[in-house]
DNA sequence: TCCTAAGCGAGACGGTACGTCCAGTCTTCGT
DNA sequence: ACGAAGACTGGACGTACCGTCTCGCTTAGGA
């Protein structure tokens, strides 16, 4: 039942030979410097190749990206504050993997430039982060470990942006004493009154 | 006794137009379709007047922008957490002006790619807020409304990271009700026990 | 009687259709604009099956524009004169349709590229023409009207090369006063002396 | 009182540069395989610059070729045929030398695509060389060794077409003989009854 | 009053990357 | 086994900016 189109359907390999390449370069040179041109060379295909999947180069990293950021299992470590820990351990990672910190500014800006690239990154690997946080809020909520008129989309917030921010503001290494600080107040100020 | 340099000395009049000149097209384009070429015609300026004094895009649209952002006096309402909240408001009325916040995530990719804007940046109005709000936290720790082993540094990252991340990865409108929503959030976390 | 083999007839079908599409291209666009994605593409036709046929567009061409020059029938009009002026209007009338015209300089381009176009245009409408004037000239000589001792080939050259000089050097448009006048200058130089 | 333009003035090395990288490239290469890419590279110059001065590769490669062309001074052997040849020497000699017989095909294709890279080469050798001819013609007449009512004009094209005709369409090596055989043919049509 | 130095607007310079187009070849499916 | 459709590699196209470099000219201070 599936429509078929006619003529030479796109070719797998060059899907992933692009992607590849577009990692490579990213982690060797940095965001800016790679070129649509050297992909392309990197690659071993044609320019025509590259734009007929992606119509830029934001795009096309913000896929290749999303390649590297893994999905984390919903943890369950006893405490609402152990199992958010796990996922910003996860999100932290990403600030110190060269492959991805490196990036991140880069998209930030396209991601300004671009709906369609923001629309891309929203949808991808920050949407499933804040499902999983939000799943273990609100179990902590359920469990009574948190207020019950928390609320968890601020609380997303407060718990992703103080890393975000210190890392593209202060550049600034996030270790993981800053973020079982961030955590604990956080928490502290969501937990149920005794 | 100031030694004078010989030769016609540099025009102010050219150094206010590229100013004004930045600004607009910012205003107008947006950060990334800014370019030197365009600020010069527009300010009516040959390109080298433009790169004698300053030797990139990103160092002279951080000396427009920090024209703009205003310095504000600690104030002192009563509590510290209405303290906050002005530097709060301040903070984030500039996500709403459109005039920095087209600019916004441009500079955060050029504070990533060059340390002399990130260092421009940061020791401009980055650090008069810190400052300020490092103030009056300290304040209301004197004061017995925090508690007395409150990191403040780790604070202000809670309190300016939400909105920075709500407003570059989320795309989100930071209204007042999220400001003080997250203020309250974070000063339970500080607040001295009762 | 009609074989019934599956699949099959639309090769003369697409044979007619490549060489139509050709013919209507180049009359719209010149040569030079028509490009064998665009002859595929008018034509109702995948590139391959046109390069199953023809490697090259000259050849391609070449073979359209056969289809357009006629065959002259060698005249007879009682002298040499009138017998060269036939075949010289049908020339000539080359210059002025555009179907041909717009043609010719791409053509030359195309001979001196490739030898295979070279030859096919020699073996086809030149070598005809100019066996037919040949044929003529030869009468002439044998009637006593032309002298004997007259260099075919060279004459061949003089009458044909004013013309196509004229249209492709100097880009003027070729009349029958121009021709006539070739063709008398030329004869009264071949002419047997009274 | 030359009224000087702003800015810095176009490098007449860089100008040269470019003619020389053309016709080094055309010698070597071919018209149709030279590339604007090829041109800009062997002259150690940016692509903008070649086309800041010449729009096409056409009227680039006029130019070049303008600068091999030779100007013929005005011959005064006695007869007019005897300057006359002196003239279809000079020309004959374009089709033998390797550096223009290649370029001649591809400039009469890039005549017929451009009205301005024709009025060039019209302008150019052309005009130089029918100017010069015209003159030997007409002091024949002068002299009385040639018809009074000649028509000039259409002597010039007789003279230059065989040649012309010979070489692009019949890909025949243009020989002294041929052209002393044009010479005496055509003149012998022209010459004052005696 | 002239001289020297540096600034000025203008715009050309050598480069790099862009995104488009076409050449000629190579699959895929449908008939 | 052929046909259309269309993707493939490859490479030139002409444009836009980059940051630097002349030009001829202005604007100052010091000789």
């Amino acid at each position: 039942m599936t429509t078929r189109s006619p003529g030479r359907p796109r070719s797998e390999e060059a899907h992933a030979a692009i992607l590849d390449a577009s990692i490579a370069l990213i982690r060797e040179m940095g965001y800016d410097a790679v070129t649509m041109e050297a992909i392309a060379a990197r690659a071993g295909v044609g320019k025509a190749t590259v734009y007929r999947r992606w119509t830029s180069k934001e795009l096309l990293v913000t896929e290749a990206v999303g390649r590297i950021v893994s999905t984390i299992p919903v943890p369950d470590t006893g405490s609402a504050e152990g199992d958010v820990l796990v996922f910003m351990r996860a999100a932290t990672s990403m600030y110190r993997d060269p492959a991805t910190s490196a990036l991140l500014s880069g998209l930030v800006a396209a991601m300004a430039r671009s709906e369609r690239v923001a629309g891309a990154v929203r949808m991808g690997f920050v949407a499933r982060w804040r499902e999983g946080v939000r799943l273990v809020l609100r179990r902590g909520v359920a469990r009574g470990e948190l207020r019950a008129d928390v609320d968890v989309e601020l609380a997303l917030d407060v718990l992703a942006g103080p890393a975000f921010y210190r890392y593209l503001m202060l550049g600034v290494v996030i270790d993981d004493r800053f973020t079982r600080a961030v955590v604990s107040t956080v928490l502290r100020g969501l937990a149920s009154a005794r």
